[in-house]
RNA sequence: GGCCCGUUCGUCUAUCGGUUAGGACGUCAGGUUUUCAACCUGAAAAGAGGGGUUCGACUCCCCUACGGGCUGCCA
C-alpha cells in the first residue's frame, strides 16, 4: 500500500498582483507536490466580485509561469462554486452543525459596542443559535456555524507545532450570507476538500483561521488536511513587506531582469533550510524540500543575496536556455526583438557574458559589443582611452592581428609582443582595444571579443577606431 | 482589550542539553587581474532581558520587552 498522492495548492486572490510573499507560497507548495510525484493545482478566490479582476488573474498566472510554477489541470474558480458552497452550509443546517440568525447588523454592532465596553468578549452571540424553527420569524437570515462554547481545541501544525485555543475564541461565525452567498471561510474548506487538497501551505496570517475552518470540516465528517502556517516576508526594516520597500510584485522583478532560476533559489531558501546549503539546482530543490525545515519567524528581503544567488545561477545556466530567457527579458521590456545577428553573436559569446552578470541589463551591457554594430560609438568613458598614441598603438597592431592565426594564443602572443615593444603592459594596451572593440570600458576579454566577432569584423573594428 | 505565533552575527540561517556557537550574503583589509567584475586569503560580527529546571542551557519552563497575526454578512 503505497502513500496517498499529495495534493497541495495555491489560492490567491486577483486583487493584485503576484506578491513576493505569495510567490513563496506557491514556490512552497510547487516544491512539496513536485518533490513527491503529487498534484499542485491553482484555485483563484474571486469571491470578491467588486475587488477581483481578470487583469490581476492572468498576471498572477503569468507571474508563476515566469517562476516556472506550472499547475496541474485547469485554474479553478472559487465564484463559480457556490451553489456548492450553500449546499454545504445547508447541510450543516440540516445536520444541526449550523443555525439560522435573523439579527441584524445593528444588532450585532450594538452587541459589540457593549462588549467591548463591558471588556469582554465581542464575538456575537446570536439569539437565535438554539431558537426553535416554529420562533423563526420570515426575513432575511445568515446561517451561522454552531461552535462549541467550552473546551479548547489543538491543532498540529507542521511548522508552529501543536497549538491550543479556548474554544471560547471561536464565535459563530457565518458560513452564507444573507443574500445566500458562501464567505470566503466556508469556500476555502469545501474547495480544498473537493479538490482533494491534502497539504494546506500558506502563510501564517491564517493561523488562527485554521481553528474556525477546521471546525466545519469536523461537522462535515471531512478528514483536515495537513497545515504548515508558514511567517510572511518582511522588508529589510523588518516590517511587513510593502511598497515602500521597493519593488513587491513578482513580475517586477522580472522586468529587472532577475533570473527565474536564481529568484527561485533565493525564495526557496528564504524562511526554508536545508543544513548549510545556500545555492541549489531546482532538482535538488526538489528533493531537499519538507516542512520540517520551514522557520518559525518571518524573514526579511535581502536583494544583495538574491543577487548573489541570481549571478551563480546565470553563470551556471544552459547557453541556449540562458539566451532563450534573455529574449523573454526584452520582450517584457518592451525593447526590440533581437536581429539574427544578434542572436548569433550571443550565443557565441555566452560563455564570456554569462559569469560576470547578475542580473539581464548587466548581461547586456556586457554584450554591447554584439548589439551595436559598425561603426563603433565610444561612450565617454571609452573615449578617454582613444587618444592619439592608443590610435597609433591600433593601427599598428591591426596588419598584424590581419595576418595572425585566429585563436586565442596567437592572438595574445601578438598582443602582448607589441605591448612589449612600446615598454606597456598588456593592460594599456587593452584599454584602447577595448574600446575599439565594444565601444565601452566594460566588456569580456578583448581576446574572446575578437575570436567572436571574427577577423573581418575585428579588423574592421580598429581601423574605423585608429581613423 | 482578548487569544495565538515569533525573537542566534547588519541579513538569511546551522545547532535539535555538553561546539573555540558553524556556513552564506554583505562589510572591511590584503593578494591577483586585459576594464567592471570575478577569484584567493584574512578580519570584525550573534543567542532580546530577567528568573527558574539541570552537573551543564541558544536549546526545556515561566515572566517581561519588542515584532507579527486573528478577533467582519473581506479574502
Amino acid at each position: 500500500m503505497s502513500e496517498p498522492q499529495v495534493v497541495t495548492r495555491f489560492a490567491p486572490s486577483p486583487t493584485g498582483a503576484l506578491h513576493i510573499g505569495g510567490a513563496r507560497t506557491a514556490l512552497f507548495n510547487w516544491l512539496y507536490a513536485r518533490g513527491r510525484g503529487g498534484k499542485f493545482l491553482l484555485r483563484i478566490e474571486d469571491t470578491d466580485r467588486s475587488r477581483s479582476t481578470d487583469e490581476n488573474r492572468d498576471a498572477i498566472l503569468a507571474g508563476l509561469s515566469w517562476l516556472g510554477l506550472d499547475w496541474d489541470g485547469a485554474p479553478i474558480s472559487q465564484a463559480m462554486g457556490a451553489a456548492r458552497h450553500a449546499e454545504v452550509a445547508r447541510q450543516m443546517l440540516a445536520e444541526g452543525s449550523a443555525y439560522k440568525c435573523f439579527a441584524t447588523t445593528e444588532e450585532i454592532e450594538a452587541f459589540r459596542e457593549a462588549a467591548r465596553e463591558a471588556g469582554g468578549s465581542t464575538h456575537f452571540r446570536s439569539p437565535w443559535r438554539d431558537a426553535a424553527e416554529a420562533d423563526h420569524p420570515d426575513v432575511p437570515f445568515v446561517i451561522r456555524l454552531k461552535a462549541p462554547r467550552v473546551g479548547a481545541t489543538t491543532l498540529v501544525d507542521e511548522v508552529q507545532g501543536a497549538v491550543t485555543i479556548g474554544n471560547d475564541q471561536l464565535d459563530d461565525m457565518v458560513l452564507l450570507r444573507s443574500d445566500g452567498t458562501p464567505v470566503y471561510m466556508l469556500a476555502v474548506v469545501v474547495d480544498d476538500h473537493d479538490m482533494g487538497v491534502t497539504h494546506v501551505i500558506r502563510g501564517d496570517d491564517h493561523l488562527t483561521n485554521a481553528f474556525r475552518q477546521a471546525m466545519i470540516y469536523r461537522a462535515m465528517g471531512w478528514d483536515l488536511p495537513v497545515f504548515a502556517h508558514v511567517p510572511l516576508i518582511f522588508g529589510p526594516d523588518g516590517k511587513k513587506l510593502s511598497k515602500r520597500h521597493g519593488a513587491t510584485g513578482a513580475a517586477e522583478y522580472q522586468k529587472m531582469g532577475y533570473p527565474a532560476a536564481g529568484m527561485r533559489n533565493y525564495l526557496t531558501r528564504l524562511g526554508w533550510s536545508h543544513g548549510d546549503a545556500e545555492y541549489f539546482s531546482d532538482a535538488e530543490a526538489r528533493d531537499w524540500f519538507d516542512l520540517g525545515g520551514i522557520g518559525k519567524s518571518p524573514a526579511r528581503f535581502d536583494i544583495k543575496k538574491l543577487e548573489n544567488l541570481c549571478r551563480l545561477h546565470i553563470a551556471a545556466s544552459d547557453d541556449a536556455a540562458l539566451l532563450h530567457e534573455l529574449e523573454a527579458f526584452l520582450e517584457v521590456t518592451g525593447a526590440p526583438a533581437l536581429t539574427q545577428g544578434q542572436r548569433d553573436g550571443l550565443r557565441d559569446a555566452m560563455p564570456h557574458l554569462k559569469d560576470r552578470a547578475k542580473i539581464f541589463p548587466e548581461l547586456l551591457e556586457k554584450a554591447h559589443f554584439i548589439m551595436a554594430s559598425r561603426p563603433i560609438e565610444p561612450d565617454e568613458k571609452a573615449a578617454k582611452s582613444l587618444d592619439d598614441v592608443s590610435r597609433g598603438i591600433l593601427a599598428e597592431l591591426t596588419p598584424q592581428l590581419q595576418n595572425a592565426s585566429w585563436d586565442r594564443d596567437a592572438l595574445e602572443a601578438v598582443v602582448t609582443v607589441l605591448a612589449e615593444a612600446h615598454g606597456l603592459g598588456l593592460g594599456k594596451i587593452a584599454g584602447p582595444l577595448r574600446a575599439a572593440l565594444a565601444g565601452r570600458t566594460t566588456s569580456p576579454s578583448v581576446f574572446d571579443m575578437m575570436l567572436v566577432l571574427g577577423r573581418d569584423e575585428t579588423v574592421a573594428r580598429l581601423t574605423d577606431a585608429a581613423a
